[in-house]
DNA sequence: GTATGCGGGAGAT
DNA sequence: ATCTCCCGCATAC
């Protein structure tokens, strides 16, 4: 038995008896336990476990109350290569562990969502520690049996943090001049933007041997693109409390979670459940105001471009990561086969291919290279009416235009005033992009640009078995990318956003709209993008124009 | 940015 | 009264 253990006390006991002898630091205490530390023992005093512990207010100051997070595991469940679980270690920031959840599966093969597994091991409660400090020990006691796996230890999940930041890594990247620096073309051939702009100013528009593509924009089509984020709250009539209306919280197109999808592509029938308070038509019948609706996917407009940064990088981040695999797929591009974290293997592996309809079999390998677009809900107030003005309207696009920024994940429509029906709406101040800081958004479009196997690519497509076999629709004779350029030969990144893409680009495989690359969605980038990149394919590689 | 601690407060029992 | 959980705030790294 422990030493420390050897007397009775409790925690709360008015006099906790003084000990002479004391416990090796227990990290993984489980079970109603009791510990008395050095009072020099470092991991006492930082009161850390290897369980996920965050503080609790328990109103006593002489006593420090922590409860148990859970643990962050796979929302399939599936098992590593190696036989382990994904068992990843919840943040204790509750801002931090809410942007964790849906994450996608750090399971290169798995198209699970990482969702945090709560701790109900003391009577349906979290586990608690309990710590108290006295002269002469640090006294420790818990309650409850973790009733879920450890976390990963602290110091992995921050050597995991550090190597998730992608951003970081970009600019150690083999793609950071390729994507970011827009002098750099994809080929790996140094020129200026002006030279290939004049270049593609005059290049023939012709089909026939040549593949050309849009994967790089202009000024206005990116504001139009952030702009878009500005938008209205969808309008919801639903019972919160009713178990049938509860809304998923992760809010990614693809989510597979039992709840009512909350995601409001126009034009599906997310549609007539959430319509827009612009849209007249989209008022149920006979109801002229809008008493009964509850606002959802609000945004606060105070700090919206606050949120549209982190929005913004985050799916940078995420651009990045898919782009990173396919430049990058050997596991030691970032020495992340020497860290203890690599049994989850290279952190982005799973992202690239991810299925947005995880249950169907027949779903486009290609239909999901966004698959690990991050969208999380915050709970946020209303947005104001009165902030937005017409000027971030862009023209007769913006029916088509859709954000897929994880807070912002609403179309832009129309700017109406709501003060009338939300009266909080009235004292918000209009806001200027300018004034803000932003990640410059050509280098978001540049990253979501469609991506071609390079000659020094060996793996193609990475880490996919389904995408080598898969061939376009017959029915897409004008796709350019066929016959035996399959879609082996290129990514598209940029079409996670469904609701455009299925306006723009119908095409179908096996009765699923695909992501290829074709002639429509040539025609729609023609018109909204000023740049466009046209190669052929020669002697096994791609010649860029 | 996240980890950590504090303390007010609401709601449950 | 006691407990849990939520939240904002402040500090440390
Ligand atoms: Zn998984
Ligand atoms: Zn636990």
């Amino acid at each position: 038995m422990c030493p420390g253990n050897n007397q009775e006390w409790d925690i709360n006991d008015n006099n906790i008896p003084r000990v002479t002898t004391y416990d090796q630091f227990q990290e993984w205490s489980d079970g109603h336990t009791r510990f008395v530390y050095r009072p020099d023992c470092e991991e006492a005093r930082r009161h850390s476990s290897g369980w996920a512990m965050r503080n609790t207010n328990n109103h006593n100051v002489h006593i420090l109350k922590k409860s148990c997070l859970g643990v962050l595991v796979c929302s399939l469940r599936c098992t590593l290569d190696n036989g382990n679980k994904v068992h990843l270690r919840p943040a204790i920031c509750d801002k931090a562990r809410k942007k964790q959840q849906g994450k996608p599966c750090p399971n290169r093969k798995c198209n699970g969502r990482l969702e945090v597994l709560p701790c109900r091991g003391h009577c349906g409660y979290p586990v608690t520690h309990f710590w108290r400090h006295t002269e002469f020990a640090i006294f420790f006691q818990a309650k409850g049996n973790h009733d879920h796996p450890r976390p990963e230890p602290k110091a992995s999940a921050e050597a995991r943090r550090m190597g998730q930041s992608a951003l970081r890594m970009l600019k150690s990247s083999k793609i950071s001049g390729a994507l970011l620096n827009p002098s750099v073309s994809l080929n790996g051939n140094a020129e200026s933007r002006k030279t290939r702009e004049s270049k593609n100013k005059t290049a023939s528009n012709h089909n026939s041997g040549h593949y050309q593509w849009y994967g790089e924009t202009n000024i206005a089509y990116c504001e139009a693109q952030l702009s878009k984020a500005i938008a209205e709250p969808r309008l919801a009539k639903f019972d919160a409390n009713l178990e049938s209306e509860k809304l998923c919280s992760h809010s990614f197109a693809d989510c597979t979670c039992s709840l009512r999808s909350n995601y409001n592509y126009i034009g599906n029938s997310m549609d007539a459940a959430f319509p827009s308070i612009s849209d007249n038509s989209n008022k149920h019948a006979n109801e002229s105001t809008f008493d009964g609706y509850t606002p959802i996917l609000q945004v606060d407009v105070s700090d919206l471009t606050q949120k549209m940064s982190n929005a913004i990088d985050t799916h940078a981040d995420n651009v990045f990561q898919n782009l990173d695999k396919i430049v990058n797929p050997s596991m030691d591009a970032y020495n992340f086969d020497s860290r203890e974290h690599s049994k989850y293997g290279m952190p982005f592996d799973s992202y690239q291919y991810q299925k947005p309809m995880a249950n169907s079999a027949n779903a486009s390998p290609l239909n999901g290279t966004h698959g690990n677009q991050v969208a999380v809900n915050w709970e946020s107030s209303f947005y104001s009416s009165e902030t937005m003005n017409q000027n971030f309207c862009y023209g007769n696009l913006m029916h088509l235009q859709h954000a897929n920024f994880y807070d912002q994940q609403i179309y832009f429509g129309d700017i109406y005033d709501t003060s009338e029906h939300f009266p909080q709406n009235s004292n918000s101040e209009m806001m200027n992009f300018d004034e803000y800081e932003l990640m410059h958004p050509n280098d978001i479009l540049a990253l979501d640009a469609p991506f071609v196997k390079q000659e020094t690519q060996s793996a193609w497509p990475p880490f996919s078995e389904e995408v080598r076999s898969y061939e376009l629709d017959p029915m897409a004779t004008q796709c350019d990318l066929k016959g035996k350029d399959s879609p082996d030969n290129y990514i598209v990144t940029s079409l996670d956003d469904r609701q455009q893409h299925n306006e723009c680009f119908p095409l179908q495989w096996n009765g699923q709209s695909s992501n290829g690359v074709n002639a429509l969605q040539r025609e729609f980038f023609g018109d909204s993008l000023n740049m466009k990149t046209e190669a052929y394919y020669e002697n096994d590689k791609y010649i860029f124009l």
